[in-house]
RNA sequence: GGCCCCAUCGUCUAGCGGUCUAGGACUCUGCCCUUUCACGGCAGCAACACGGGUUCGAACCCCGUUGGGGUCACCA
């Protein structure tokens, strides 16, 4: 989203590049999943799967002739070289040395003869080829943490292809980039430690006449859950279709996620996907970690659809109501003009979209359909009969169905004439219309019901309460 | 454990040497509005991790400590 939002403030190209170089947890399915992400929350590219462009293909999986042919440039040009060790020999040789088994390979196989190399062939040992890191430090300016630096010798040899000629991801994802253009690579901050071999790895690439060397490198920060630990992409709270499914709008995603780790202004956090990108620089995002909260992220939400244009929301909604059976998938004029009259009255207390089926199901039962719910059924009282009874006559009588009437009429017939405080005297009325405790506004309610669909659900709830 | 990154209210953040008795937002509490619930309005609780420097002056610069995180794959 970073990177969008960079590319799109810059006037500069966005790449999408599917990496997709490890068979074994790569899917069809996850990567229409991943597009289908990207589209919901509003990000383009300009080039990529599904728009193509000159640098095409953009999965990893459909370029394998493209890596064969620099794996063999590497190889000739001694950048790249045959390794026989198991990660096991590497531990132990560390600890014999009496460093930390952890430390990882140790760059034994770089001086391997000929004679040594076919003798681990012969125990029918494939070799992993790999890149020769170089004695020197490591320096970039990142375009978040500034300077970084990493020391000579600190970072060992790494694998570029597997024993089995597959390449691995630590070898494509530069170059790749490299072979496209990059100019700016902004990323997890999980990233950084490899930053300095990919640096290696775009020099060694120049060389053999590959790309212009290092693109630029933010490192952006992570972003952790309830937890201390990063969140995962496995992890549940960082599956986007949870957010989708609950109700949360594209716009308000986008907003709650620009604010971890970047702010438009001191006192302003609300702000469309345009705004965002009218705003964002790479330089003002902030180095440290941050925590996703939902609390906020529901909050923003709830001011995004405030935002909406209502008959932009009415229209969301018209699809929230139909997954949840309330609407068929074309729905008539008149489910919509209700529907259109409806969403102005739960605007402003949504949070979710998900919330719609509960809002404005009563809006789509038939009269005698209307669920009481036991909570609901329990704010009756005994004047409650009395109030249902006194309102019918109220209602017939009014002149114009309209809401202001409405109230008019019920306030003269309940509040002044029974002395019912309005609390118990709309209560029941409310109950009478939705089934629950709490609705939208009543007496907008009945103006959108109808007056013969208001007074038979008084006469229905009038009838149970015997 | 090695290497690396980070450090302002519970959370997200503003702050880029003096305007900071540290601002905003979310959460929470109280009040107002009110036919319910919300929305909205007002008020309140709440932070510069610690210790040394540098400086006339430090939340801002430097060092250390502590704490948190990341990473050390023939995953990405």
């Amino acid at each position: 989203m970073f990177n969008w939002a960079y590319a799109r403030h810059m006037g500069g190209q966005l790449i999408f590049r599917i990496e997709d170089t490890d068979a074994s947890r790569d899917s069809e399915k996850s990567y229409h999943a991943l597009v289908a992400t990207m589209r919901w929350l509003g990000l383009d590219w300009d080039e990529g799967p599904e728009v193509g462009g000159p640098n095409g293909p953009y999965r990893q999986s459909e370029r394998s002739a493209i890596y064969t042919e620099v794996v063999q440039k590497l190889v000739s040009a001694g950048a790249a070289y045959e390794s026989f060790s198991t990660p096991q020999e590497s531990a132990e040789r560390q600890q014999a040395a009496g460093r930390d088994s952890r430390l990882g390979y140790d760059n034994f196989d770089r001086e391997l003869t000929d004679q040594q190399k076919a003798s681990f062939r012969a125990e029918g040992r494939e070799p992993v080829l790999r890149i020769r890191m170089p004695e020197e430090d490591i320096v970039w300016q990142d375009l978040v943490r500034g300077e970084v630096r990493s020391a000579a010798g600190s970072v060992p040899d790494f694998v570029i292809v597997r024993a089995n000629g597959k390449p691995l991801y630590t070898f494509v994802n530069p170059l790749d980039d490299a072979l496209m253009g990059v100019t700016h690579v902004l990323r997890g901050e999980d990233l950084l430690p490899s930053t300095p071999r990919q640096i290696a790895l775009y020099e060694v690439l120049n060389k053999i006449g590959i790309g212009t060397g290092a693109p630029q490198f933010g490192h952006l920060p992570l972003v952790m859950g309830h937890g201390t630990k990063k969140l995962s992409k496995r992890d549940p709270e960082a599956n986007f279709d949870t957010y989708i499914e609950r109700g949360f709008v594209p716009e308000g995603m986008m907003n709650y996620l620009a604010l971890l780790g970047w702010s438009l202004a001191a006192d302003r956090d609300v702000f469309s996907p345009q705004e965002f990108i009218d705003a964002f620089d790479i330089k003002d995002v902030n180095s440290n970690p941050a925590r996703f909260d939902l609390k906020k992220c529901e909050a923003i939400n709830g001011d995004h659809i405030r935002l909406l244009a209502p008959d932009e929301l009415a229209h969301r909604l018209a699809r929230v109501l139909t997954a949840a059976g309330l609407l068929p998938a074309d729905p008539t004029d008149s489910q919509l003009t209700i529907l259109r009259s409806a969403t102005p009255l739960v605007q402003e207390r949504m949070i979710t979209l998900d919330e719609a089926p509960s809002m404005l199901g009563f809006f789509y039962k038939a009269d005698d359909e209307i669920d009481i719910a036991d909570d609901a059924r329990k704010t009756l009282r005994e004047d409650s009969a009395a109030v249902l009874d006194a309102s019918i006559p109220a209602l017939v009588a009014v002149d114009e169905w309209e809401a202001q009437s409405i109230q008019q009429a019920l306030r003269a017939a309940l509040v002044d004439d029974l002395a019912i405080k309005p609390k118990f005297a709309f209560g029941p009325l409310r109950v009478a219309m939705s089934g629950r405790r709490i609705s939208p506004p009543l007496f907008e309610s009945m103006q959108i019901l109808g007056r013969d669909s208001s007074l038979r659900r008084i006469a229905a709830l009038r009838q149970s309460i015997d």
